[in-house]
DNA sequence: TTTCATACGTCCT
DNA sequence: CGTATGAAA
């Protein structure tokens, strides 16, 4: 949803811009986006829960394309749901059931075609999908990050303290969060973005009879906001149009939804000012994750002299205690549940491909690429390898700009057949996009033209022997570093870190059956593969851990922290856990042992994409206690995010947008905001309901599939104020208070009433886990990774599979929850 | 004239 | 998530 009609207004003031535009730049990615439509060329597999990775795929060939035009990316990905987001579920998910049920009913008459129509209606991007892309990202070094709510507050937030230059997104909403530089419509074939600056909206709208130049950030928000946004919906009547017109003439949001009661053209619902600062806060203050002080934060701190009440402090998303948080920002749990993330699938093991590892002061490739001796050399010398992962590591502390380079540590490097792979790919998404456009219109004019694009493209960035010139300029991010390299050239030539011959490189590799069925000649990457945009090189870690059915999709030394990398490889013995029942280790954790009843199995519903075909990880796995690899452990990981405060050192970004009015930011927003404070106060029935209005789009809506309505929560004793924090004891979810019916709902003026739930009382979640310190401080928790995947039954309630892991625990009284209970 | 509802697309071995 | 389209207010 985001603002609609937002970006047709500004459509004066977007511009398509070469990516090259950007080189030099990091570009925050909204991860969603590529995950979800990579789902559509997997939708059946994903959804008769087969095993695949071609949305990783998509995704990484997107990445890659970004690389290659020097753009560092850095990938931001949805996390959990915002308390405020509690919205309309049951339809969706019923919505989704059903085009699941036709799916296949045609997939059964054969008729694959139509079935598959109705596969993409019923796909859900969860974040053990994003998990996947993850591995893939570590595996390649890219920067990313699992926001602690939504994206959208994370991009902007990255940008705002200038850790990236720009967000690549499809979402108007960005610009209301405040982002300065939105890059929506990436085109891999013409390799452009359409480019919308916030320093150009001066200029903008005049067209459309609404011109913006003069307005401020804080005016536009509460336009946008006026307009309908995903945390209120709009007075019945009122578009953008109207908004403007609105704010133009009265200025504030007060004085204008005065006047529109008093003319009665318009029903303004009962609380919707009231309404309508929560929906503004969401936009200001919603809490996102900070690389450099490991924490979360505010999207902008609030003003000095502003408190925000614990109500509006949970709507924003409650904090969660550092070492969770910091666990969750890196993938290694579960945004949703706060348990230590489930691989659906371990047996894909994303590696870099045809990477160079090379000497850190001699990274260029001989003869332009062309080392084919190096790949023995590579493959024995350990120290090497150690010397070549070692600077990257260190390399993360120091240098950290987003356009800082890094020449002695090229992590990448061509080869010469890499112009042909790479032309290959190329020439597979012209053929793609001809396609596209053939099927639209007759006769595109401009073929040729794209193919000149594309030669020069080509010619430019890595033509001739210049390849260094990528590898130079590669900053030296820093990335997962080696959890383990452990060489086992012995045995597993294949396993041996590569060539960069693609030809030896491949026949290595062998073929290997994918999850599709699909042999492909070389392993997971190997389609897109560029190679001035491939990766570090990995280093197989033998066979330690034998895996059935384990296709070797590389190593993944590259994969953060051991724990990561481990926690897909166990598989708790849940009848050990239950009998040690408690587990405690210095951080105090909360253990309550827990087997949850069939009945509440049932209502929390299953995994659905483990349902049907797709095999049970616990038999994959064998059920097998903690398992640990002391080789690693004193490892010290740099995790994928930027551990130095010095990133935002060249451009120290906009924390307070200077704006037009020149007013500050913050204090406009204080001063609004405290305004309407003062009428405040009022905890009638119906401003309670409008705080539920209008929830799209978010997590909750795309992944959120197994929401339950808290009225079917047991009832609990109120928290204190401490719990509204999550720690790693448990996720302490105040709930908010009494929310009576709704006068209006999520949907936009659909005439169907949201029964809204009303739970009086503040819960708890409490959940059980053993733990297993680590060195580098953080919790390793052992639960299950699939509690109940072998109750799931086919046609019931298929929720989230990270909800799932709520089967394993119980709701717990506050008496349980207050504060980390120690046994 | 503006809003609102609906349909459609995203992939592509 | 977006765009496109057409009908209704
Ligand atoms: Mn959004």
């Amino acid at each position: 949803m985001g603002i609609s009609g937002l970006l047709p207004l500004l459509k004066d003031i977007q511009v398509t811009r070469p990516l090259s535009d950007f080189a030099g730049q990091t570009i925050a990615v909204d991860a969603y986006v590529w995950l979800h439509k990579g789902t559509y060329g997997c939708a059946a597999e994903l959804a008769t829960g087969r095993r695949t990775h071609k949305y990783v795929d998509y995704a990484m060939h997107r990445v890659r394309l970004l690389r290659h035009h020097r753009i560092q990316p850095y990938v931001v990905f949805d996390g959990g749901p915002l308390p405020a987001k509690q919205g309309t579920e049951s339809e969706r998910k019923k919505r989704r059931d059903e085009n699941l049920a036709r799916a296949n009913a045609f997939a059964a008459q054969g008729k694959h075609t139509q079935a598959r129509e109705y596969y993409v209606k019923c796909i859900d991007v969860t974040p053990q999908m994003a998990y996947q892309l993850i591995k893939a990202l570590r595996a390649e070094g890219i920067p990313y990050v699992v926001a602690p709510y939504e994206a959208d507050a994370q991009l902007a937030y990255l940008e705002r303290i200038g850790v990236v230059d720009g967000v690549i997104t499809e979402d108007s909403d960005l610009l209301v969060f405040g982002c300065r530089k939105v890059l929506l419509k990436l085109d891999v074939v013409e390799s452009v973005v359409t480019c919308i600056s916030r320093g150009d909206f001066g200029s903008a709208g005049a067209a459309g009879g609404m011109p913006l130049l003069g307005w401020s950030d804080a005016q536009f928000r509460r336009m946008a906001i006026l307009s309908g946004c995903d945390y209120l919906a709009s007075i019945p009547g009122v578009g953008l149009k109207t908004a403007w017109s609105l704010l133009r003439k009265h200025k504030t949001v007060e004085n204008a939804v005065r006047m529109l009661m008093l003319e009665g053209k318009k029903k303004v619902p009962d609380g919707y000012l009231d309404a309508f600062k929560l929906a503004e806060r969401v936009f200001l203050y919603q809490r996102v994750y900070d690389p450099r002080q490991k924490r979360l934060v505010h999207l902008t701190e609030p003003a000095e002299g502003e408190r925000l009440d614990a109500e509006t402090d949970a709507y924003v998303g409650s904090d969660i205690e550092p070492a969770l948080a910091k666990q969750v920002a890196e993938g290694d749990a579960c945004p949703i549940s706060l348990l230590p993330m489930d691989d659906i699938n371990a047996t894909f093991v994303p590696r870099a491909l045809k990477t160079i590892p090379l000497n850190v002061k001699d990274a260029r490739m001989p003869g332009g690429g062309k080392a084919t001796g190096s790949r023995q050399n590579v493959g024995k010398g350990t120290v090497g390898i150690l010397s070549f992962f070692k600077p990257r590591a260190e390399g993360s502390s120091g240098q950290q700009t987003a356009t800082s380079h890094a020449p002695g540590h090229s992590i990448t490097a061509g080869r010469a057949s890499g112009k042909r792979t790479l032309a290959e790919v190329m020439d597979h998404d012209i053929a793609v996009k001809r396609k596209k456009q053939e099927g639209a219109q007759r006769e595109g004019p401009s073929r040729e033209v794209r193919n000149s694009k594309f030669f020069d493209v080509r010619q430019s960035s890595f033509g001739g022997e210049d390849e260094d010139a990528i590898a130079s300029e590669e900053p030296d991010y820093p990335v997962a570093g080696p959890s383990r390299i452990t060489l086992d050239a012995g045995k597993d030539k294949e396993n041996v870190p590569c060539a960069d011959d693609d030809e030896v490189f491949m026949e290595d590799a062998g073929a290997v059956e994918q999850e599709d069925g699909y042999i492909s000649p070389s392993p997971s990457m190997r389609r897109w593969d560029s190679p001035e945009v491939s990766s570090p090189l990995r280093v197989r870690s033998g066979a330690q851990l034998d895996v059935e059915e384990e296709e070797d999709f590389g190593a993944d030394i590259l994969s953060s922290p051991p724990v990561a990398a481990r926690q897909t490889r166990f598989s708790m013995n849940m009848d050990a856990a239950r009998a040690t029942s408690v587990v405690s280790h210095d951080g105090g954790i909360v253990l309550v042992p827990n087997t949850p009843s069939k009945r509440e199995r049932r209502r929390r519903g299953h995994h659905a994409r483990n349902d049907g075909a797709g095999p049970d990880l616990q038999h994959i796995l064998g059920e097998c206690d903690w398992e640990w690899d002391d080789r690693t452990s004193d490892i010290e990981c740099s995790g994928p995010l930027d551990p130095s405060p010095s990133s935002a050192s060249t451009s120290s970004g906009p924390v307070t947008p200077s704006d037009i009015p020149s007013q500050g930011e913050a204090d406009a927003c204080a001063q609004a905001l405290t305004e309407a404070e003062d009428t405040d106060e009022v905890t009638n029935s119906q401003n309670a309901a409008a705080r539920h209005a209008k929830v799209a789009h978010g997590w909750w809506e795309r992944w959120g599939r197994g929401a339950r309505s808290p009225a079917v929560a047991p009832p609990q004793t109120p928290l204190k104020r401490r719990e509204t924090t999550i720690t790693p004891e448990g996720r302490h979810r105040p709930l908010q208070q009494r929310r009576p019916q709704s006068a209006t709902n999520n949907s936009k003026h659909k005439g169907k009433q949201q029964n809204l739930h009303s739970a009086g009382r503040r819960r708890s979640l409490v959940f059980t886990e053993t733990v297993k310190k680590t060195p580098r401080g953080g919790l390793l928790r052992g639960t299950s990774s699939r509690p109940d995947t072998a109750n799931s039954e086919q046609g019931e309630d298929s929720a989230g599979a990270s909800r799932n892991r709520f089967a394993e625990f119980r709701w717990a009284g506050v008496e349980d929850s207050v504060g980390p209970c120690r046994i």
